[in-house]
DNA sequence: GATGAATGAGCCTTCATTCAT
DNA sequence: CATGAATGAAGGCTCATTCAT
């Protein structure tokens, strides 16, 4: 006779087992779905059975494959995260030339930050950063931050070189992400502008973004 | 028609009269709770039975003062956003001195922008921002747009003045927001960082971001 | 502008406003829907849709008069313990015949005990009894061991008065109980006795009950 | 009736001669998984994945050895009824001594009903006897019907032998099953008794029983 | 025969909104 | 006007059962 499982260990077994989520063109698939749905009705708004039928599933292999709807969420954001940094840190490491890097980090950054897909994932991070701040801390640790990051360390290699003159390069790094977005992200991020910005528009102020870091910080520059 | 009118009519007509939402001071008082609850929960997890709770009022005295959920929030950021412009764009003005200027302008801006109530606004309104677009759009034609267009008429005079060499002022204005606000606002909004930041850093931050800017565009420096 | 408010904060003001429940013909009717639902479910299978249906009533009224499924299911069977227990010790008091209180207390307690309702809630609360120990505790302190403890009084009266010789009332009360049910009780549990026992039954297994416990602790018995 | 089948019958027959869960091990098995996760949740919050993982098989083969959750069940309280009457009423049989052996009888009674599996057992049954009302005929008739059979036909002996004196063998039997459980199965059932009495407490409870019972149809008692 | 991913009905519960008082 | 009980659609999630492999 079997010994009398306390219903801990019995669910314990159970938890143990699902292994499940195993195909993944399913999981895929269901994250297309999920995509689709959070994107264009945020978290809350989004609801499973929409995001089941959005991805041709049932509800309960959903259920199969994320433990429940914030996982399912946050697999998403971690799906698109990977998606697009690859090859976001090349241009700094690859251009000789300080402008020139500066100039292909910038418009990278801003290409890819003001992409429909950034928006979204930015609104819905935002959007339940209150509730769950985790998500939130981890989704600005390995996005925004890490850009920040990696720049700052570029540029105190330049530094190192002699061909900036910066005390604190973790600001400057900061300082230069935002100039490289200024009148860009934030219409976007509101809305009020419904189109990325052109590749032109980008340039321009990515441009001018180089010529004031540039000005305040290069090496013979006043400010040095 | 004879001058008799019918019970039915009478209470119809006192019905049509009805100036919904007349109290000020319910008005006042129902603002007041949803600011609380919106803030602690963001707009879909809020319930407006928590609101109602939180305004001390019932359910259908909501329904008389706003239409639905969403009008209640809007009305809230609206009035919110009014309470707190006020005095913004004095400092700018007022003081003589440049530098200065900038330094009060850069100050009061991110102290307002990395309070809680900012963060709050910002969060749930760009969490709405997708299924509610005119909200969002609003909000920033309203706020951060207006804050860079004050400024941005501020640098023109002091362009015009022969003090600043600027050929762009309007991407100038957003240059200087976006650096005053550089490491401040971001982790706020994401909730990396719970509380706001000191005075110390706040002065620092700004003060690196002016360096910034008259480094660019300041009449003796290089960048002219 | 108020203070901003915790979630839990937020919860607690609105639960203390949940005064609800107010309408007591409301709150009735759906005890009987309830009532009939449970009876002829049990409490897993009894959904609260098909209790809403049955007392006619909204499936969100329920959850305005009670908490939970589970606080709904409490309810009731405190209400049912109420409705009947009335009168039921009443016999024991009254009577000066020992063997007639006896009697009176015995065909009380089996009538109930094997009435439709008395067989419901124990096989309600018998069937969830291991997963909500509490309710199953309270079930039984409240009702068959009260029960015990009056006749283990009412027994300790009379070895006082010397018309009995017990040195353990509380097992001779259980006994009596028990005896009281024979072959009346359990095949009514198990559903394989679908009707309750005729009144005649009932006389002749109490009489029987109290012959067999009269012969243990009467005064006159070899056993005393 | 004619030698043609319609096809229903057909299928029907194979289904019949699929001899569906041959392997005894496997079955055994499963049985062990059920065994455990009915005892510890109940059979409504048992699931039939817990009892798959519990039995270490996939969930679709519980479905080729049981029919259904119910068959399973049912199988399960088989099983567990031949397990344990093995040897209940040897001592019946045995023990020429009469108070000796009503004596062994009772406490192998009571050690059995108040042990685990009985508790389960009852408890689960009884939870379902509404809803499946067979089962619990059966639980009653196979189990404490049986028992209480056996006694009598015992008892019927001994009055032969002239050693009782009982004119209602059958009601006389009950009562002796229910004086030895008296104080003791109750409280297990509800679960206000977390623990299986101690032998001490087992052997006091049917000596008392016993004496009653001995009181009232002893052939030297008075109530004989 | 065995597997376990997939299904979809159904469960409990919440919530914006209405309306009789 | 204010109230708050009532509504019922909808939400997230579970689970017995099926079926392709």
């Amino acid at each position: 006779m079997s010994a009398t499982l306390e219903p801990r260990q019995v669910k314990a077994i159970s938890r143990n087992r699902r292994v499940a989520g195993a195909d993944p063109d399913k999981r895929h698939q269901i994250l297309e779905g999920a995509h689709a749905v959070f994107t264009a009705r945020g978290f809350d708004a989004a609801s499973m059975n929409d995001i089941a039928a959005a991805a041709n599933v049932s509800k309960g292999t959903l259920y199969v494959y994320f433990e429940d709807k914030e996982h399912l969420f946050v697999a998403l954001i971690e799906r698109e995260r990977e998606k697009q940094k690859q090859g976001m840190y090349e241009a700094l490491a690859e251009e000789p030339d300080l402008d020139q890097a500066l100039m292909n980090f910038g418009i990278g950054l801003v290409r890819l930050l003001t992409g429909p897909f950034a928006m979204s994932a930015h609104r819905i991070v935002l959007g339940v950063a209150e509730r769950m701040p985790d998500l939130g801390r981890e989704f600005y640790e390995r996005g925004p931050m890490l850009g920040a990051r990696n720049l700052a360390a570029f540029l105190d290699q330049r530094v190192a070189k002699g061909e900036l003159a910066i005390q604190d390069t973790a600001l400057a790094a900061a300082q230069f992400v935002d100039l490289s977005q200024s009148t860009l992200m934030r219409p976007r991020l509101f809305n009020a502008e419904r189109m990325p910005p052109s590749e032109d528009e980008i340039a321009y102020v990515v441009g001018e973004a180089v010529a004031t870091f540039m000005a305040r910080y290069g090496v013979t520059a006043k400010g040095a």
